[in-house]
DNA sequence: AGCTACCAAGCAAGCGCTTGGTTTGGCAAG
DNA sequence: CTTGCCAAACCAAGCGCTTGCTTGGTAGCT
């Protein structure tokens, strides 16, 4: 019964068995319709032993954002720090953003775009913290680029281009055809710093 | 107690404004969150009169799906249709979706793209056929561009590039700020034809 | 003994939707 | 100008069901 398989960056432990398979069910079908008693069916237990390791429901959700998003900075980081030239640190950081988001922690970066929302007030605030230094990442390389000349657009909007580009690939974009996650990279860096 | 901003497109009949209510409350809170009580309460009536009008719940969602896309397909035809050279055909797609992105028709797109999965198998189907007569649109223009080569990357993956970055707007951009949609709209067109 | 992990049962609240009846505005016959 | 009528629009009340979460207790490992 149980077997979601798991999301890269979470342990298997109970705890991290339900976090797998909360986000794959939020993925599905969504936060509100996802209901408690689906989770617990999930990974094999009764809904209200879910609460013996979250408080909420809500707790759920945020465990899944921080998780990824702690897990993903990092990666980020190793992007831009295994790369010479800023023009390799942008096309490493689009590698990873994009393996994060149709890769490996696929269901949980859909999840945390998608259902922003139904975090209250307060656990919204301390994901967007989290979230901003996982933009700072790419405001640093994308405002090295430019300054350099590598393209003339303001490097805040030209990061909401890519987050639109990157983000919508979970709707379309398939691992197993013709297109490589490394092509689909080099076509997305071609947007911001001009074709050869 | 009425008085939500009506939607580009919409009558203000009885049907009309609930369903311009509808499309503000499922925006701001998703299609789950919103009651058939707030809907009924945002144009000051009982939660069930509101089943005179529709017979369901998720037959709001659709009309407002049906209705935006059917306005803005109409949009996009006269885009096309104002412009003599493929590359202003390209400008003008832009500008015309950026315009229903962040423009009169804001919630009811944010709605269609956020809430789809709200909407049953069956209705699924039928708003995808529209969907698909939308998109047709965008891949003629692009194709011609392709074909005169004006860019080298597939007309279909160039697409869903663009409906990522143009589908991320309402995200950011405000419209009391120094940067235009038509300014916005010349920068999204740069990232397909390559800069001057 | 004490901790983690779980079960079995169920409560209170909120949900979409139904029901039966009432108001309202327009319009044609007398 | 009144009267009678009808359909559209709406109200008041509430039913049946699902939901997140609580409670009190148990099994097993250290």
């Amino acid at each position: 019964m149980p077997d979601t398989p798991a999301i890269h960056g979470i342990d298997d432990s109970p705890r991290g068995r339900l976090l797998s398979a909360a986000a794959h069910l939020f993925r599905d079908k969504g936060f509100d319709r996802t209901t408690v008693r689906d989770i617990a069916a999930a990974v094999g237990i009764q809904s209200g032993s879910i609460f013996h390791h979250f408080k909420s429901k809500e707790d759920i959700l945020f465990a899944v954002m921080e998780e990824v998003i702690r897990f993903n900075t990092e990666r980020l980081r190793q992007a831009v720090a295994d790369a010479d030239t800023p023009l390799e640190q942008l096309r490493n950081l689009v590698r990873a953003e994009l393996t994060a988001t149709v890769g490996d922690t696929r269901e949980a970066m859909v999840v945390m775009v998608a259902e922003w929302r139904c975090l209250g007030e307060a656990k919204q605030q301390e994901a967007l913290a989290l979230r901003e230094i996982y933009e700072q990442i790419w405001l640093d390389v994308l405002g090295r680029l430019h300054k350099a000349g590598a393209f003339h657009a303001d490097p805040f909007i030209m990061r909401r281009l890519l987050t639109g580009m990157i983000g919508w690939t979970p709707n379309w974009f398939s691992t197993n055809r013709r297109l490589s996650v490394e092509d689909l990279a080099d076509l997305i860096v071609d947007r911001v710093v001009g074709e050869a």
